[in-house]
DNA sequence: AAGACGAAAGTGGTTGA
DNA sequence: TCAACAACTTTCGTCTT
């Protein structure tokens, strides 16, 4: 017990991969996307008020800016019932007016928005993706819609390719059958959108990591943390040994994970890597006689069998 | 009987003329 | 815009444990 307030794990499902989100103050973990603890900076005010006129003349700030808000939470509301009775006629006739043009203001992209921003923040919570992510894929989204990209296409599929390329920015990497599941939308026509809407907008993105995927997959195979960081080290040699570039790297992750699993004396079949990564069991065979050639890895197996 | 292996044909996307 | 191409999948027969 006294040992678990220093080392600290995921209360969802125990996992040790918590990663730190310096920008928002946030710890994930890496394993399940489970925002652990939030707001680890102190974001209150640094000066102090006594009464209501010194808290007018200090504060400076609103709400929050969001993206995850259709106008990010900077909008007015005009007006709220109640209050208006007080006014006189002129006063509101002048109300109704602005009331009106509000109404008239928040159509097309406005409405959009708050639609697809709904759809965003299901899909995300579905996939307990942290919050930095779904800001981030909530501007991608904005910044589409503000350029007509969406136009053609279903706005659950651009909410989906937008999540899926904010996921690879931030380096937490979900699968495309994952957000398929997910979303609804077809594996294919997520990447299609993925692929246009990050090309129109210029947003470079790095060929994701196999290694990223390591600590989510180990898990889900309920392999212990020797065997993970195993295969982060079989990963390691094979990148080195430039067997990794051009290959799906969740090919090359499960394949690591096989071997290493292997190794540690906690065989998995490749069926079972295979339906974890979402690849087939042919592709982590390629990669597996590939690990084995290349990294001279056959006589540690072949010893590892003996014991 | 289940898992591992590998050959062959098919799919969707990228690239270069 | 089209054809060649590389990676990956599907399918299926064979071998091993």
């Amino acid at each position: 017990m006294a040992q678990s307030r220093f080392i600290k794990k995921c209360p969802e499902c125990g996992g040790i991969n918590l990663i730190i989100n310096k920008d928002r103050g946030e710890m994930t973990c890496k394993d399940c996307g489970l925002v652990v603890e939030e707001k680890m900076i102190d974001f209150g005010q640094e000066w102090r008020e006594f009464d209501h006129e010194q808290a007018d003349k200090r504060r400076r700030t609103g709400a929050p800016s969001s993206w995850t808000k259709f106008d990010k939470g900077l909008g007015t509301d005009i007006g709220s019932r109640g209050d208006i009775y007080q006014l006189k006629s002129k006063e509101r006739n002048k109300y109704f007016r602005l009331k009106k043009w509000q109404h008239r203001i928040s159509t097309a992209i406005e409405r959009n928005l708050k639609l697809a921003l709904a759809e965003l923040k299901r899909v995300s919570s579905f996939l307990k993706l942290p919050a930095s992510v779904e800001e981030e894929a909530a501007r991608i989204y904005t910044l589409a819609v503000q350029r007509g990209l969406v136009r053609g296409r279903s706005m659950e599929s651009v909410v989906s390719g937008a999540l899926y390329a904010a996921c690879r920015r931030h380096e937490v990497p979900r699968t495309l059958d994952e957000l398929s599941e997910a979303s609804g939308i077809d594996k294919k026509e997520i990447g299609r959108t993925y692929r246009f809407v990050t090309r129109e907008l210029g947003i470079r993105i790095l060929p994701s990591n196999p290694v990223d995927y390591i600590p989510r997959f180990a898990s889900a195979l309920k392999l212990n943390a020797e065997t993970q960081s195993k295969a982060v080290e079989i990963l390691e040699q094979a990148q080195k040994s430039e067997l990794t570039s051009g290959r799906g790297p969740t090919g090359i992750a499960a394949a690591s994970l096989y071997v290493a699993a292997l190794i540690n004396n906690e065989k998995k079949t490749q069926r079972e890597v295979a339906d974890v990564a979402g690849v087939t069991e042919v592709t982590i065979r390629n990669r597996y006689k590939e690990l084995l050639r290349e990294l001279n890895l056959k006589d540690v197996i072949k010893k590892v069998e003996e014991d």
